[in-house]
DNA sequence: GGCCAGGCGGCCC
DNA sequence: GGGCCGCATGGC
């Protein structure tokens, strides 16, 4: 039975802290989780430094300057026109909450209500802009679940966010923490080629390939 | 020089 | 509900 809590103190101890997200401010979080939808978080630094030397990392920067500029700053990330406008849409709307309360099950519905914020955003900005205990699940959070226990057979982003959620304890800081630690140890080791003999995951894990003879070859 | 990256919505069936 | 497509740049 996979234990999460022993996945997440195993990726701690060898990782340490993550201090994620890696941005100078709640609205650079909202902003850099739109720009990095399928795109290198390299180029999303190259956009965010472009608006930063404009003055433009705000919520109400974005709000304010032209679609053409906005387009031309975030060019490095990709796919900069259906970004501009999901970028202009988040940013009207978020700024219209203007600090009103709701229960976090609304908030996020309003959020994933805004046109371009699918779950993997919504999530990313309520956890890790809002501090709502929303467990992200991407691209890599699948791939290393699924590896972890071959038994599963999830297929929704919710199948995934369910079973996460339902097994540890609803705590911001474990969820930004574990997520932050899952995304690094993807890009070190549960990558798409594993790389099974520098993971610390090794021995909670029953992926395919055979620790033992990966070993015994290297 | 090809391949791919921390998705999403619009189609189609 | 699932599968395919367009969206685009820069790093490797």
């Amino acid at each position: 039975m996979l234990d999460l809590q022993q996945v997440y103190n195993t990726l701690f101890d060898y990782y340490g802290p993550q201090y994620w997200w890696p941005a100078d401010s709640n609205d650079e979080i909202i902003i850099g989780a739109i720009l990095t939808q399928n795109t290198n978080w390299k180029n999303v630094e190259l956009a965010i430094n472009n608006l930063k030397n404009e003055n433009s990392c705000s919520l109400e920067d974005i709000k304010k300057i032209s679609d053409d500029l906005l387009s031309e700053l975030i060019k490095p990330s990709g796919f900069y026109n259906i970004k501009c406008k999901r970028l202009k849409d988040t940013a009207s709307a978020l700024c219209d909450l203007n600090g009103v309360e709701f229960p976090d099950r609304d908030l996020r519905n309003f959020i994933l209500s805004i046109k371009g914020i699918g779950p993997e955003t919504a999530d990313s900005i309520l956890l890790y802009a809002y501090k709502k205990p929303f467990f992200v699940i991407d691209a890599y959070t699948k791939r290393l679940l699924n590896r972890l226990d071959n038994q599963l057979n999830y297929h929704t982003y919710q199948d995934y966010q369910n079973f996460i959620m339902s097994h540890l304890e609803k705590d911001c800081q474990l969820f930004n923490e574990f997520h932050a630690l899952i995304v690094v140890n993807a890009k070190n080791a549960c990558r798409v080629k594993p790389k099974c003999n520098i993971c610390p995951l090794v021995k909670l894990c029953n992926f395919g390939c055979d620790y033992e003879s990966i070993n015994s070859k290297s």
